[in-house]
DNA sequence: AGAATAGTGTCTCTAAGACAGTATGAT
DNA sequence: ATCATACTGTCTTAGAGACACTATTCT
């Protein structure tokens, strides 16, 4: 079978929204475009991304792992795709798709210190559903889109467990979930909720400290989220 | 800028999942492939879909829009990206990806007939997430994510009212969400919701009948679902 | 009157919202 | 004892489930 395609085909791209909470706040990591001068938007900050290699990857969720893998030496956290998005002038070089996902990384497992020294390389705090960073390409648009579904589903799934450490307190989640949201929730209601839905695991260990001690707990399913029949109110 | 990548670029696609309902049936459209000696899958039921055309095509969504004007005439349904998947193995022509979206049509929009005899395009009744065809590539797990997509979404969603043609009563909408969901749902919590929601704009005219008229309504914005804070119960 | 479908009343149940109250550790 | 945080009790409310009941048209 010959050149099934009288155009040419698109470059295929996949960029990762890579998150985590430090130091309170929903950051997502960013890595600075080379500088080069053919290279578009030189210097820059982005999403970090990249090429389709079809020699070394199997899939584009491989893709995706595999550029998490390169960024973080994370190899397998809560990843979910947003979607693709394509279009004749969203990069310079021409036509262009990217294949976009998110992926929630521990907040034991960030591999770099928050707001570290690194030039090319740094996590960025998301203020409503953008960073500080001027980002290149429609990485904007991108990033606003995952931190949209990613804030849709804390709504109604226990998504922030996936942030959370192997082991960790109800309060601890529960501000998880309210960092992510940007809101408080009301304590009793999330307790019942967490607990009634059976994806938690309470250990015969508690958290001490200089107060009432409080029961640990590790998700039973480090692969799965559950989805709750209803959203938060308000 | 030249050549920004060392490897060949993956071949893009655009499928698109076209429902609508039929006979009281969710039906989905189906195409023949070619039956040229070159083509994969000559003469196999597909969905319809094929290559990003990068002088046509504006971004992906228009590629997909062309694709569903091209097969059924139609230009502004409900139209939704499922997501995207690529690999080395899903088209025997080499590595591929495919950009999947999902139309919702509506029942009075429909531009074939049911079970119509043309040899080349067809409805095809949805049983569970399948058809009765072989579906070409791997269209079956395609058209099994944009099933799962429209029946998660549609327990929180107004979606089933855009299969719904421009005047319609409450418990004909009922009958939409029930053939979609495969089960039925209580009549009076559905109209409760439905009519709280305020999506609907109740008409000054009732659609007549060998018993009690019942009041007709239309669709306040035909182009965004509404979401609700719960899904349905069991 | 009877058939057929539209639409309502009402009781129960579940889970959330609000928020006060109790429990248990460190100092 | 006091502080700090963990955890529970309980009243209210919103909406779903069940299902019987009433309403309005046609024949």
């Amino acid at each position: 079978m010959v050149n099934p395609n009288p155009f040419p085909y698109p470059m295929s791209m996949v960029d990762v929204v890579i998150l985590s909470v430090l130091e309170g706040e929903l950051q997502v990591l960013l890595v600075r475009r080379p500088a080069g001068e053919r290279e578009p938007f030189p210097g820059a900050w982005a999403l970090p991304g990249g090429f389709v290699d079809t020699a070394k990857d199997q899939s584009l969720e491989h893709c995706a792992l595999r550029k998490l893998k390169e960024k973080t030496g994370i190899s397998s956290p809560y990843l979910e795709q947003v979607g693709s998005w394509g279009g004749a002038h969203r990069d310079p070089r021409g036509w262009s798709t990217t294949h976009v996902y998110f992926a929630l990384l521990p907040i034991d497992a960030s591999p770099l210190q928050p707001g570290g020294n690194a030039t090319d390389i740094r996590w960025s705090a998301v203020n409503g559903e953008k960073v500080r960073e001027k980002l290149a390409f429609d990485h904007p648009m991108l990033l606003k889109h995952a931190i949209q579904r990613l804030r849709a589903k804390v709504e109604y799934t226990s998504l922030p467990a996936f942030l959370m450490p192997r082991e960790f307190t109800l309060t601890e989640l529960q501000r998880m979930y309210e960092v992510v949201l940007g809101r408080e929730l009301e304590k009793k209601a999330f307790r019942t909720r967490m607990l009634s839905a059976g994806f938690l695991e309470p250990l015969s260990k508690q958290k001490e400290g200089s107060n009432r001690p409080a029961q640990l707990f590790r998700l039973r399913d480090r692969s799965n989220p559950i989805f709750f029949a209803r959203t938060f109110g308000r």
